[in-house]
Formats: structure tokens, sequence, C-alpha cells
DNA sequence: GGTGAGCGG
């Protein structure tokens, strides 16, 4: 379809005279319209999948459920200096939830434990590491004002 | 007891 469309535009190109030619193109010949993309979304409508920025906090997914934060923190430590690493357990049965957190003391050893133990195994099952997800330390500003009704926020 | 995508305390 567009071959058609194309290969009419050449021949009507090639016959119409000089003159015409300003009427589809202002300044090159060959070009017949500025590219309007490049504006819009990229056709990803989940933020959440997204992948994070850099960063010395790498999110383990992947994990087997009875694999602990000291086995964690082992495979990722040839890579360098962990700092922080922890599987998330459910806080009432305290049943690991298969994925985890892992903190290099620089991004030059989280990059290169991301990449060393991404798509490896550990105990048996495929893990994946990447970029943690920057989320807020603090509970976003909700509320500027407690149940007294004055400003609560005395830190930072 | 133990699910199999995900972003904790």
């Amino acid at each position: 379809m567009a071959l058609r469309v194309a290969a009419t535009a050449v021949m009507a190109a090639r016959a119409a005279p000089r003159g015409m030619m300003r009427l589809f193109s202002t300044t090159s010949p060959n070009s017949f319209m500025p590219p309007p993309i490049a504006a819009m979304g990229n056709g990803e409508g989940t933020p959440g999948r997204e992948q994070a920025p850099p960063s010395t906090n790498l999110f383990v997914s992947g994990l087997n459920k009875r694999t602990p934060s000291e086995k964690l923190r082992e495979a990722f430590s040839q890579f360098g200096q962990v700092v922080d690493a922890r599987v998330v357990t459910d806080r009432v049965t305290g049943y690991s939830k298969g994925f985890g957190f892992v903190r290099y003391a620089s991004i030059e050893e989280a990059e290169k434990g991301r990449v060393g133990m991404d798509g490896k195994f550990l105990d048996g099952w495929v893990i994946f590491a990447e970029y943690a997800r920057p989320r807020p330390e603090r509970p976003p500003p909700q509320n500027m004002t407690n149940s007294n009704g004055y400003n609560s926020y005395a830190r930072e």
C-alpha cells in the first residue's frame, strides 16, 4: 500500500514541471513531510513496568522461597560490596515472597552485580536482578498537618 | 501449607 502511494508520488513528481514541485515541498525536493513523530508516548501506558534508573539498590525477583537473605548477600557479594541484602517476607506468616533487595556500596558495583546475577540460578530458580524502583522513604505528602492542626514536618 | 508476578521496612 505504501509502495503504491510512493510510486505514484514519484511518477507524479517526475512528470510534473519544476514549478509544481514547489507546491509539494518548500525546501528539499525529496522530503514530503517533516516527521511529526517523536512527540507522543512510546506506546507504554504502564509506568510500573518501566525500568528504574541506575542506583545502588537492586530489585531481585524470581527467588526461591526458601532462599534466605544471607544466601542472597552471599551470591551478590562476589560482584561488589553488599551493604544490605534482604528477602521480603510476609510480616504475618514470615514466608518469603520470592523477591528481595540488594544494596551495594556504589553504583558501579550495583551495575556489575546486576549484569552478573541477572538470569542466573540461585537455589534452582532463575532470578532477575534490576535496579530497584525509586520509592519515597517518607510517605507521600497526603496531609501536611497532624491531628493538632500543626505542621508536623520538622525533619529535613 | 505454600502460590510464581511483583518493588520492602
